[in-house]
RNA sequence: GGGGGCGUAGCUCAGUUGGUUAGAGCGCCGGCCUGUCACGCCGGAGGCCGCGGGUUCGAGUCCCGUCGCUCCCGCCA
């Protein structure tokens, strides 16, 4: 860090003096982080943004000094002026970058006392994370947290640097919008001067980007707030933060090498250790099929294997009757584990709360035979061929559903994602990027018998319009760790086949004019190919710095019910407030 | 909207089968201490057991409701 300006406050930083400064005559500011008081010698260690610097005090050297420490307390602010002494070679601390030097000082300027904090900042312990949010400044200020704000900033500096020195121009969208369909719900604002109509807050800066493409800005980039009002959960906020990227006159591997790049250098200055790219590109319908879920963690393997050739003659009907309707029997080998019977049970309520209709399980026995309840069901020779397709191996713990394919292959992949986290199959030192890629364009709702777009209605699709099942998109998620970092597509840029998907996601002209006339208009006038990629720099920062939750790389986020302890947002707001707005609430709930 | 976990001192937690006066470590306060760095030693204060109701002779403990935090499903790139 750059030497600070010096002032009457100080003139370097707590992290800075090491033994060259030795004699040096100087001044710091900081908190205290810790205070060890012998009676006749006093320790203080200081803490800045910087690091941590050891005053000592001594009654006889600087009697005024010495007595203002005494009453110096945890996480007060002080100024401390002397002389930079090398520590006596017993006395040395290697746990502390500073650790050679101390400050014995001469001057303290008490600035500001601190009540007892409400949880210590000096330790990592766990804490109640709604106390943390309630005094968020104080959990900031511990060096966890500052370290984790610290890398989110060094992060989003290496996207600019590296997006800035490759021709992308930074462009801000607006806030106050319109609702846009990217699937999630809307925040709403109402308009003071239009009662009855709504800004929406972007879920993304979608439209926009696209539309800076057709202005011919070619290279677009922003790191942009967006808001979704969905429940949140440990990956997921109301307002988060994307990294959002455009590009004109593209094909996939474009984007997708670009965002390599980027990404590569993301992982560089957060110490993250990754192989270098090109990264593998793995199709959906694998993915699907080996890990039963669309962003896998790859770091362990417990992969999905299909029987249901091998036992499709099966005597057995919970296998035989699933295949002969259609279905799958699926299953994973989950290794040398001696699972009770009740945490068997609690497998199979997990399968069946995953909508499978039961769970097999299957221990190998030495001679490989089955210690199973269905064992009895199937012949020597099916059991065999199973656990060969397996990799069976005595006490090998096998588990298997039958079912239809979009049933058994999400169970398994929740089961082998539960498993290997119990288990604690998943190495902590090992990183893993790919990208999924040959998407389905959209997805059947078996419901409504309607077409929902897998990505967004503006992705590029890729195959025979007049057979949506069979589309594909043009679409790439990067995948780290079991993350879903990112994801983009190159869009559609032909006015007729906008029309058509949104057709097929049954908005009809006159809706899709009402809606995204802009869009449609605007793809009258020379739409470049483009493409584009958004990556979500919360989860970035989180899975980079080891965090389980992307509230621990935010500064002020919200809870698992979408409110902020902090401020008491959301608040309910008075009559006169709602009238300029033309609203009035439906039922009055008192105010807390 | 649904399911699971948690809620006891400022913090992190323990609290047996429902049984007398609810505990520990850290922190805090006071005293002692000139080389500590999780300083040490001695002493002390500190409790609406989240809140409301119920069962019971008796509830931190059991039941119902409710609030908060959290994880997951639904929802959601």
């Amino acid at each position: 860090m750059n030497p600070p300006r010096p002032n009457p406050f100080r003139d370097t930083w707590c992290g800075a003096p090491d033994a060259t400064g030795a004699g040096k005559e100087i001044r710091v500011a900081g908190w205290v982080h810790r205070r060890r008081d012998h009676g006749g010698l006093i320790f203080i260690d200081l803490r800045d943004r910087s690091g941590i610097l050891q005053l000592v005090l001594h009654p006889d050297s600087a009697p005024e000094a010495f007595a203002a420490a005494q009453r110096l307390r945890a996480e007060h602010v002080v100024s401390a002026a002397g002389e930079v002494v090398r520590r006596e070679a017993q006395n040395v601390n290697p746990s502390l970058p500073t650790g050679e030097v101390e400050l014995a000082v001469s001057g303290l300027a008490v600035l500001a006392e601190a009540d007892t904090p409400p949880f210590p900042i000096d330790e990592e312990g766990p804490l109640d994370e709604g106390l943390r949010l309630r005094h968020r400044m104080l959990d900031l200020r511990r060096p966890g947290m500052a370290r984790a704000m610290a890398l989110r900033h060094e992060i989003t500096a290496a996207m600019r640097a590296e997006l800035n020195g490759r021709d992308f121009l930074e462009i801000e969208t607006p806030m106050l919008t319109r609702s846009t369909p990217e699937g999630a719900r809307d925040f709403l604002v109402p308009s003071r001067t239009s009662h009855g109509s709504f800004y929406a807050l972007p879920q993304s800066p979608q439209l926009f980007k696209q539309l800076l493409m057709m202005a011919g800005f070619e290279r677009y980039y922003q790191i942009v707030r967006c808001f979704r009002d969905e429940d949140p959960r440990a990956d997921r906020q109301p307002d988060f933060t994307q990294l959002d990227v455009e590009m004109a006159f593209v094909e996939e591997d474009d984007v997708i090498e670009m965002m390599e790049v980027v990404m590569a250098r993301v992982f560089a200055v957060a110490d993250f250790e990754i192989a270098p790219p090109p990264w593998e590109r793995v199709p959906y319908d694998e993915a699907m099929a080996r890990y039963g879920t669309d962003r896998p963690d790859r770091r362990f393997g417990l992969e999905i294997v299909d029987l249901s050739d091998a036992v499709a003659q099966s005597q057995f009907k919970v296998f035989a009757g699933a295949i002969a309707g259609g279905g799958v029997v699926r299953a994973i080998n989950v290794g040398r584990h001696e699972l009770p019977r009740s945490e068997l049970d609690s497998l199979t309520e997990a399968a069946q709360q995953g909508g499978a209709k039961g769970l097999v399980w299957a221990f190998v026995q030495d001679d490989g035979t089955w210690r199973s309840p269905v064992a009895k069901f199937l012949t020597e020779e099916e059991l065999a061929a199973v656990t060969q397709r397996l990799h069976g191996k005595p006490g090998d713990l096998l588990l298997a559903v039958a079912d239809r394919a979009e049933v058994a292959a999400p169970v398994l992949g929740m089961l082998r994602l539960r498993l290997a986290l119990q288990l604690g199959l998943i190495p902590d030192d090992r990183h893993d990027a790919f990208w999924v890629v040959d998407f389905p364009m959209f997805s059947h709702d078996e419901e409504s018998g309607r077409w929902d777009p897998l990505h967004h209605p503006f992705t590029a699709p890729e195959g025979d319009l007049d057979d949506p099942g069979a589309l594909r998109s043009r679409a790439y998620d990067l995948v780290v760790d079991g993350w879903e970092l990112g994801g983009g597509s190159i869009r559609i840029n032909r006015r007729d086949v906008q029309e058509r998907v949104l057709e097929l996601l049954g908005i009809g002209p006159e809706e899709a004019q009402a809606r995204f006339g802009f869009l449609l208009d605007a793809l009258r006038y020379g739409a470049p190919p483009h493409g584009g990629v958004a990556m979500g720099l919360d989860r970035i920062v989180a899975v980079t710095a080891g965090r389980a939750s992307i509230r621990d790389v935010i500064a002020f986020p919200k809870t698992a019910t979408g409110a902020d302890p902090l401020t008491g947002a959301p608040a309910p707001v008075g009559d006169d407030q709602l009238g300029e707005l033309g609203l009035q609430l439906r039922a009055h709930r008192p105010a807390g």
